[in-house]
DNA sequence: ACGATATGAATGAATG
DNA sequence: CATTCATTCATATCGT
């Protein structure tokens, strides 16, 4: 895995309009299934590490959504599972490697957030869009959301035995942002029109 | 086509392949997948036949890949995935094998494999007439499919931008909120953003 | 070398 | 949320 992109997926923000509803003359080429472009992707990434969105209400996934709609096709329930899946896989990950008792739900500390990470070319030196006001309420202690990027549980144990992991960073600002609207005018400002996939890819993997 | 199948590499047994301490420059991280050691795949095999373990959970897994280390390199995802693979392509094989006229069956090519795939609950294909219908029921065909209804991935949020005084979307739920509520309350709607309302279709959901 | 196959890995979609 | 299913991509390995 590591640099090669890849995975499956285009559908820039063409329309490609599967769903028609006609018919579609039997070519299987309607996926069924929702295939997130890169740039929806890394937008997803950055609500869900930098801005710390774990678990969108229905408005806030309507506004994600139709954020992300201008870089591909997506429905509501695409931003819904999308964050389920990221929000369990990262937790599953978790498990899997060693059963540390999570717990310590406690405050992090911003150490938690410098945690090293793995040794990787790419670290999360993601060019802050100058984010600033974040407003997310949904508290997600856990005192660990690993920031680490590339796909979940990927690097190997490093010493034979040994146990690993250094949990990354976090990000996540969970001001409770009561009543408050949603404030995700944050970096709001994605290339619109899309002049070129920077590919730089804050979080490298595909996703 | 019995079963040829299987058993290709060996990869010594012994030897942690590679991560070792003195890592040939190996420093990649899983470059390579995993592997699966002879005698890993036995011990695997044993657990999934003899044992019946299928889908273990977070300590079983710790408690196999701690096991299969001995015999190799491995992680704990190796396990997780080996298990939701063998069990899914084993799935898979005895459609093949069982829904199909045993004739034939001389050697078919992956791409016979489209012709089950059931249905989805859902459809996404018809568009809606952008009522607020709350309630739709589908057509359920399988013994056991759930019925769904609309739920709130797809609820419109009032205007982009705007004000949202009362109702709306306008999240606002506090961070301690359990369960969705969601609160909008079906207002009159618009389409927000994009004009262009392709197929929003109908939601599934679980209850 | 290549192509086919087996299978590891990833992740969207659901269900409970 | 936890679990599981379904799909698809990527690649190690083998047959020819």
């Amino acid at each position: 895995m590591e640099l090669q992109q890849q995975q499956h997926q285009q559908q820039q923000p063409d329309e490609d309009n599967n769903g028609g509803g006609k018919g579609s003359f039997l070519c299987r080429q309607t996926s069924t299934r929702w295939t997130p472009t890169a740039d929806q992707v890394r937008i997803l990434k950055e609500l869900y590490y930098i801005k710390g969105v774990r678990s969108p209400n229905g408005a806030e996934i309507q506004q994600i959504s139709a954020r992300l709609r201008k870089y591909g096709k997506i429905e509501g329930k695409n931003v819904f599972y999308w964050f389920q899946n990221h929000k369990a896989r990262e937790r599953q990950k978790k498990i899997f490697t060693n059963e540390v008792p999570m717990q310590q739900r406690t405050a992090w500390k911003p150490e938690d957030y410098y945690s090293y990470k793995y040794s990787n070319r790419f670290s999360s030196s993601f060019a802050n869009t100058g984010a600033v006001t974040v407003g997310q309420r949904d508290f997600h202690g856990y005192g660990s959301v690993t920031m680490q990027e590339k796909t979940f549980w990927d690097c190997p144990v490093p010493a034979p035995g040994g146990s690993n992991i250094g949990a990354g960073g976090g990000s996540m600002m969970s001001n409770t942002n009561y009543g408050s609207g949603i404030s995700y005018t944050v970096f709001d400002q994605e290339q619109e029109a899309d002049a070129e996939i920077e590919t730089l890819p804050l979080f490298p993997m595909h996703g």
